[in-house]
DNA sequence: GCCCCAAACCTGTATGATATGTTTTCTTGA
DNA sequence: TCAAGAAAACATATCATACAGGTTTGGGGC
């Protein structure tokens, strides 16, 4: 909304008509929304129209769609989050180093709260993840995935969904510069150094202290980005 | 991308294709898409599905489109990502509170960064919404949309895009907290007190001090989320 | 060389048809 | 009486076609 209501077309017009339905109505995720042809009679619309809406909102993942099945509401996805980031770097509108910079501002707050809030079933599964690096510092592409599940799980344990939002919308750029960074550490000392920061921040997080596990993050990532620049990654 | 691989139908197929053709082909901002025509033969789908593609990126302001001319590669644009959260937050998966939170967290960076890297068009713009907010101090709605474009300017300041989009995705839940938090303010000097505060941030901006910067809108966001506690905001 | 207009092309919306998946209802048999 | 299963009602997924406007382009006239 916001910006949808100044858009001219019938489409428009339909997607904010089903968000207001959604508000109007105080739905939340998992209930139903009319049915196409309900919409198609209640906006004097054709059915073409109403489904381009749904479709819409399906693809930023606000609702679910499934054959046979009325819509319903979704639960929160980075969905439409992750491709407008993507969007911004394959069109070279953001740069690999900026999306670091707003991570490593984001992490270094995740990282803190997770010391405070954690639960322990949070704290063992961070603590899982470090392990993992460490135990598959051979495999980088096993690296990698143990890595992002890592912060992802640092977000998770901050108790703040719109944290974890952010931080997943970015896993795909990570995704797609992780092993350059990991090549420029070239000695396999320097790629054990790298993985043991993990381990120190997994245990700031464990012992609760919210200082030394964001000075821990931070310095991880200004590592990171050094690998980055080093690489020659603008 | 990332999640609309595993994704069944024709429509995610074909929006892949679409973001995969300005991927492979390194379109920018303006370029033109195939025609709804063109990708129709490519994918062997009819146009409907084709159609519902384009308006779904269209939907996330991926892409833009207007009758009779193809689309094309949009500049970035907070687009889905503020139709994210507010979806979230009025299906109650979000509170005010976090997305505070986050927005504490991030400008605090941005009025750092702002400090440091503010041209003097810049700055002047940042101090414009200040002194514009000090003289429609007695107008909450003016208040409000000159608040709102003071964040905003000092996130465009710290020159890094994403930050900006992140802000811009918040005004939403913003513009309907607002008034709240400003009526909490009881008396006419708290209010006063409370617009000051901006001025504050400004000065330490114009005059390239990013810690005093950061300070002063840290302090600025303890007093804002107060007041929405204060007024039984969770 | 310039202007104007028509043709070609494109998107926006509507309609109807068919295939297929899901839910509800009703029947039938134990 | 009740439960299993079939049928009907409902819903979405995709396709084909049509026509109304908006935009671009190329040609003709000057």
């Amino acid at each position: 909304m916001t910006q949808e209501e100044t858009n001219p077309g019938l489409v428009s017009a339909a997607i904010q008509a089903i968000t207001q339905h959604i508000r109007v109505e105080g739905l939340g995720p998992g209930d139903l929304l009319p049915s196409e042809a309900d919409m198609t009679r209640k906006l004097s619309v054709s059915r073409t129209v109403v489904r381009e809406a749904f479709r819409s909102l399906s693809a930023m993942r606000l609702i679910d769609m499934s054959a046979g099945r009325r819509a319903s509401v979704a639960k929160l996805d980075i969905g439409a989050m992750s491709m407008v980031i993507e969007h911004g770097v394959t069109t070279e509108q953001i740069s690999v180093h900026q999306v670091y910079d707003v991570r490593r501002t984001i992490e270094m707050r995740t990282v803190a709260l997770a010391a405070l809030r954690r639960t322990d079933a949070e704290a063992a599964e961070i603590e899982k993840y470090a392990r993992l690096m460490r135990e598959n510092c051979r495999s980088p592409e096993i690296v990698m995935e143990h890595d992002i599940a890592f912060h992802e799980a640092i977000a998770q344990a901050s108790h703040n969904p719109v944290f974890s939002l952010i931080i997943n919308a970015f896993s795909g750029v990570t995704r797609r510069t992780w092993v350059i960074g990991w090549r420029t550490r070239a000695t396999e000392e320097e790629q054990i150094k790298m993985i043991e920061g993990h381990g120190d921040i997994a245990r700031a997080i464990i012992a609760g202290n919210p200082q030394l596990a964001a000075e821990h993050m931070a310095a991880h990532f200004d590592k990171s980005v050094k690998a980055l620049i080093d690489a020659g990654i603008a």
